[in-house]
DNA sequence: TCTGGGGTCCTAGGACCC
DNA sequence: TCTGGGGTCCTAGGACCC
């Protein structure tokens, strides 16, 4: 398993190499709370999911560089992370926007440690990323292990190779029970109550029980941990739903405020759901009203609807998911997030005419038009109507930095652009 | 003033059928 | 007093990931 280490401020650190070895966080959209620090803004004490306003003062006094997120740029640099893994093994899975599995299998006969310092050397040569390895019998068993490495950095050189059954039991024994790859809080906190304290603990919990009080997931990561290999890499695949949600930057109280964020997020829906070359049957829009603010009245609904055709429409999701949001719209709250997501995918090329109500086949046509146009500028040029023409609303990213790699052609002008700058 | 966004999978329970 | 039983499908909600 490779990992990122501290995958946005890295990125950030990467067209500014200055910034390395100072405190760095990454905020989220709106500014508003952290949502990546560097190693120096963790030993600050800068916790994960900070409200950014409550730590101004913090940041200030110990020079913390400030921005706001950058996913153009994350997405970007990703990509080329990911590509230099895979020519490192047939079997790749993605699991993140920051990390992946490769499967070696027949590297039996390798030398484990060498070859992943190998990979590591390679990305940080080819993209300026640190990188940490993990590498175990299992996917879960190679998580553990890159936690390892990324806790340990100068006894394991960012890699570490669990290949004994001793190495498994002591790692899994110094494992905490909230640090094993699915567990979450809550199963942690039952776990805890019953004695499960360590990775190890939970690995030798009788079967039966681990069902009965859990699921079948856990039984799956719990022999995974075991050694047994259960949990296998997943080939990629295409979404099952895709979405777009967000919060405002101010509370909004009308309906028209609403229907043209709906709209701008339906749009942005199809936008994707095109390029996967589907269409979708389900539309869902749901609407919330800041549920931080305890002492204001709170309110939050979604629905569902069911498309009477399958479309990829800018025009026809828009009108469904505004349909939506006119049916459980109701006044008097003051509303801090909404959000479209559609489901239902089938290709494009299976949608079939039917007998009384179908998608307008124009649209076809004018969205290969639309996408075009917006795609050769990179800007929303073509716009639906009820979308904020003279867009009043921008969200406050006031710490942005610059997509350079747009300027950057190629991959090879990139790796030149990176030797260069380290 | 101010608290992210985008996914996946599983389960329980209800509806419905014969 | 006494109210079938088994299967399938769908949905909402919960838990998890980063």
């Amino acid at each position: 398993m490779i990992d990122c280490n501290n995958f946005y401020s890295s990125c950030e650190c990467l067209f500014n190499p200055s910034l390395n070895g100072k405190p760095i966080v990454v905020l989220s959209n709106n500014d508003g709370s952290v949502i990546a620090r560097s190693n120096e803004a963790k030993a600050l004490g800068v916790p994960m999911g900070a409200v950014a306003y409550k730590y101004d003062i913090v940041f200030q006094a110990n020079g913390v560089h400030v921005f706001s997120a950058n996913f153009a740029l994350y997405g970007d640099m990703s990509n080329r992370v990911m590509n230099v893994l895979k020519e490192f093994s047939p079997e790749c899975e993605i699991y993140s926007v920051d990390e992946a599995f490769l499967k070696l299998k027949g590297f039996e006969y390798f030398d484990l440690e060498e070859y992943g310092r190998m990979i590591k050397e390679k990305v940080t040569r080819c993209t300026g990323i640190p990188v940490s390895i993990g590498i175990a019998p299992t996917k879960a068993l190679s998580k553990v292990a890159n936690r390892i490495a990324k806790k340990y950095p100068e006894r394991t050189l960012g890699s570490y190779v669990m290949d004994t059954d001793e190495k498994r039991i002591k790692a899994l024994k110094w494992l905490k029970i909230e640090e094993v790859l699915g567990i979450g809080r809550k199963h942690s906190e039952k776990l805890r109550n019953s004695g499960v304290r360590t990775g190890y603990d939970f690995s030798v919990l009788n079967d039966t029980g681990v069902v009965r009080n859990m699921s079948i997931i856990e039984l799956r990561l719990k022999r995974d941990l075991m050694g047994i290999p259960t949990l296998y890499l997943s080939i990629e695949q295409p979404k099952k739903s895709i979405a777009t949600t967000r919060s405002f930057e101010r509370n909004l109280l009308k309906i028209e405020d609403l229907t043209e964020r709906v709209t701008t997020f339906a749009v942005s829906c199809s936008e994707k759901i095109r390029k996967q070359n589907s269409c979708c049957n389900e539309v869902r829009v749901f609407i919330q009203t800041n549920f931080h603010r305890k002492e204001l009245e709170q309110y939050s609904n979604s629905i569902t609807i069911k498309l009477p055709f399958p479309t990829n429409s800018n025009i026809e999701i828009a009108k469904f998911a505004v349909e939506g949001l006119e049916r459980i719209f109701k006044t008097g709250y003051q509303y801090k997030r909404a959000g479209v997501v559609i489901m239902d995918f089938i290709p494009e090329s299976d949608v079939q005419l039917s007998l009384f109500e179908n998608s307008n086949p124009k649209h076809r046509q004018l969205m290969k038009v639309i996408d075009l146009v917006n795609l050769s500028t990179s800007q929303q040029k073509v716009r639906l109507a009820s979308q904020d023409m003279k867009r009043i609303w921008k969200m406050k990213n006031l710490k942005y930095s610059l997509n350079i790699t747009n300027t950057i052609n190629s991959n090879k002008d990139f790796c030149k652009y990176i030797l260069f700058k380290h």
